[in-house]
RNA sequence: GGGCCUGUAGCUCAGUUGGCAGAGCAGUGGACUUUUAAUCCAUGGGUCGUGGGUUCGAGCCCCACCGGGCCCA
C-alpha cells in the first residue's frame, strides 16, 4: 500500500508504547475502516443484522442430530473464544456476554475467495463478530452455523488472555472485565448479587415498606462508630463527611411518618482495607415504626431466606465449593448471657463483678481493651459461644455500656434490646429496639461527644438537628442493618472480593 | 504494626551454584474443507516492578521503595 503517514498516527500510540500484537491488530482496524464498503462496514459497525441471540438459537436447535442442515438461518453475533482455520474452512467459537457459545463455519464454498481471505487475515481471537447463514451440526455434532456473510462488530486491539489457564487473582479483581469473558462464576455473581437486590426490595415491597435514598455527604457523621472519609465543600467551603451509615436520616423519616422505610446504598469507612474489608461497603437499613427488636428479627430473616429463594431456588442454598447450607426454619434466638452462662458453666448476669469477669478472661488469655463489664461480656461470649454457632442464630440481649444507642430491655436491667444475628461464622446483621426518647438519646451523644473530645476518632458527634427531630416523638421502632456483601457471602459462600464487581485497588 | 511469600513476553508460569532470557497459549509467514487447548514447517516478541549497591559478570545476592497475597496482632 502506497499510503503513507496519515494525521490520525499522531494521535496513536507511539511503537514504544504498544505491544507488537497491538500494532498488528491496529493495523486490521486500519484496513477495516479504510476498505469498509468491501468488509461489511468497518471495524466498528453502528448496527448489525442481529436475528437471534446465541442462547436462543442453543436452545431451539437442541435437537439437531450429527452433521444435520436445519434450512433455517439467523444472524448472530459474539465475541470469538476459540479460533481455528484449516486451509478452505474456518471455524470459530462466538460467545456472547451471558456465557453461551455457538460455533461460526467459514466456508470457502459458501463465502468465496475473497471473504474468506480477509476472515483469515483480520479476524483475530477476542473480537467481536457477526455471521449469518444456516443452523448446522458439524460432523463431530457441534451446532454451528454455516456463514454465508461475515461482518466485524468490534475490532478488539488488545490480545484476549490465554482462557485455557485461570487468570491469577490479581488480574481477575484489576482487570473484571477480563474475568467476567473467561469465568462463568464472575458472570454468575453479578446475577446472583442482581438477584439478592431484586429480591430484597420486592421483599420490602411486599411488606409495605418504602425505599428511600438519603446523604452521603454529611456535614455531621453519625449512626455509627468509625472513622469517616473527610472531603471538602467548594459551595459552602466546609468539610464534608461521607457517610458512614444511614441511620440518622431514616430515622427522620419515621419521625416524619414514613413509617416502615429502608435504604441500601454506600457506606463509607476511612479504615484497614484487606480481604474482608472494603472501605466502601453496600449497606441495608431498615425501620419498623411500632415494631422492635423481635418484629425485626422476623423482617431479616424473612429478607435473607427469600434472597436464598431467589439465587439457589430454595432456602438450602449450594456454595460456590458445593457445600449446603440451609438457611431455612426459624433461627434460634438466644440470650448471650444465658449462652454464655452455659458455656461457663456459671451464672453470668449484668450483675456479675467486673472483678469476675476478668478472672474468666485472664483465665482463658484473652486481653481487653476498655476495661467495661460489657466489654468482657461480649469478648467471653466470642470465645467460648461464637464459634459452636452452626445454624443461623440471633444473639440477643446485649450489656448496655457497650451500646449506647439502644433502648434498654424492657425487663431486664443492664440489658439493652439488640441482637447479633450470626450466619456461617460471621456478624451478618444487626438489630435493635430503637432508642426513642430524646432525653436519653441526647445523654448518650453527650457521652460520645466527651470520648470524642478525648481522641477517640470512632467517636460519634452531637448530632443537634437529629436530637431536635427526636423531640418532636418517634413512634416506637424496630431497626435492623445488615452488609449486602456479606450477605451475598452468605448465600453464595464466595470471599467478599468475588462479590463486589470492582473492590477498591491501588 | 510484626512475620512469611510474591512481581519475568499480551496471558499463565519456569528460570539450577551468580555465567548467552525460557515454555505453553496468543502473534507473524506458510500447508491443510470438520476443528474442539487441531496438527505440521518457519519465525518475531523482554525496562526480568522501580532505584541503588556488591561483583569481571545480577532475573538470581544485599538495601530502599512501589504493587499483590497469606498468617499473626
Amino acid at each position: 500500500m502506497a499510503e503513507q503517514q496519515s494525521p490520525a498516527d499522531a494521535t496513536e500510540p507511539t511503537p514504544e508504547e504498544i505491544s507488537e500484537q497491538q500494532a498488528v491488530r491496529l493495523a486490521k482496524r486500519e484496513r477495516l475502516i479504510e476498505q469498509a464498503d468491501d468488509l461489511g462496514g468497518g471495524a466498528y459497525p453502528v448496527s448489525l443484522p442481529i436475528t437471534d441471540a446465541i442462547a436462543d438459537v442453543r436452545a431451539k436447535f437442541v435437537g439437531l442430530g450429527v452433521d444435520e442442515a436445519s434450512g433455517e438461518r439467523v444472524g448472530v453475533a459474539g465475541r470469538i473464544v476459540h479460533l481455528r482455520n484449516t486451509g478452505k474452512l474456518c471455524f470459530a467459537a462466538l460467545q456472547s456476554g451471558d456465557g453461551a457459545r455457538i460455533q461460526a463455519m467459514v466456508s470457502l464454498a459458501e463465502v468465496g475467495e475473497e471473504q474468506l481471505a480477509a476472515w483469515k487475515e483480520l479476524v483475530d481471537l477476542g473480537d467481536h463478530v457477526f455471521v449469518a447463514g444456516e443452523v448446522i451440526t458439524s460432523r463431530r455434532g457441534e451446532l454451528s452455523i454455516m456463514a454465508t456473510e461475515w461482518r466485524m462488530a468490534a475490532k478488539a486491539i488488545q490480545p484476549l488472555p490465554n482462557l485455557h489457564n485461570e487468570l491469577s487473582e490479581e488480574t481477575r479483581v484489576r482487570s473484571r472485565y477480563l474475568d467476567l469473558i473467561a469465568r462463568e462464576q464472575a458472570r454468575r455473581t453479578v446475577l446472583d448479587r442482581a438477584a439478592v437486590n431484586a429480591s430484597l426490595r420486592r421483599t420490602f415491597t411486599e411488606l409495605g415498606f418504602v425505599e428511600v435514598e438519603t446523604p452521603m455527604l454529611q456535614v455531621m457523621h453519625g449512626g455509627a462508630s468509625a472513622r469517616p472519609f473527610v472531603t471538602h465543600s467548594n459551595a459552602f467551603d466546609t468539610e464534608l463527611y461521607l457517610r458512614i451509615a444511614p441511620e440518622l436520616y431514616l430515622k427522620r423519616a419515621v419521625v416524619g411518618g414514613i413509617e416502615r422505610v429502608y435504604e441500601i446504598n454506600r457506606n463509607f469507612r476511612n479504615e484497614g482495607a484487606d480481604s474482608t474489608h472494603s472501605p466502601e461497603f453496600a449497606m441495608l437499613e431498615a425501620y419498623q415504626a411500632y415494631g422492635d427488636y423481635h418484629s425485626i428479627a422476623d423482617l431479616t430473616q424473612r429478607l435473607i431466606q427469600d434472597a436464598a429463594l431467589a439465587v439457589s431456588g430454595s432456602h438450602v442454598v449450594t456454595w460456590a465449593d458445593g457445600t449446603e447450607f440451609d438457611l431455612g426454619g426459624e433461627w434460634d434466638r438466644i440470650s448471650m448471657y444465658d449462652s454464655l452462662s452455659a458455656a461457663v458453666g456459671e451464672t453470668i448476669s449484668p450483675e456479675t463483678p467486673i472483678e469476675r469477669l476478668r478472672e474468666l478472661a485472664d483465665a482463658e488469655d484473652i486481653e481487653i481493651d476498655h476495661p467495661l463489664h460489657g466489654k468482657y461480656v461480649e469478648e467471653l461470649w466470642e470465645h467460648h459461644v461464637k464459634g459452636g454457632l452452626e445454624r443461623p442464630t440471633f444473639v440477643m440481649d446485649f450489656p448496655v455500656d457497650t451500646s449506647p444507642l439502644v433502648r434498654a430491655h424492657r425487663s431486664i436491667a443492664g440489658v439493652v434490646e439488640k441482637w447479633d444475628l450470626y450466619v456461617r461464622g460471621f456478624e451478618l446483621a444487626t438489630g435493635y429496639s430503637e432508642l426513642v426518647d430524646p432525653v436519653v438519646q441526647r445523654e448518650r451523644f453527650v457521652e460520645q461527644a466527651r470520648l470524642a473530645a478525648g481522641g477517640d476518632p470512632e467517636a460519634m458527634q452531637l448530632d443537634e438537628e437529629f436530637l431536635r427531630a427526636l423531640e418532636f416523638g418517634m413512634p416506637p421502632s424496630g431497626g435492623m442493618g445488615m452488609g449486602i456483601d456479606r450477605l451475598l457471602m452468605a448465600v453464595t459462600g464466595l470471599g467478599i472480593r468475588e462479590t463486589i464487581l470492582f473492590p477498591l485497588v491501588k
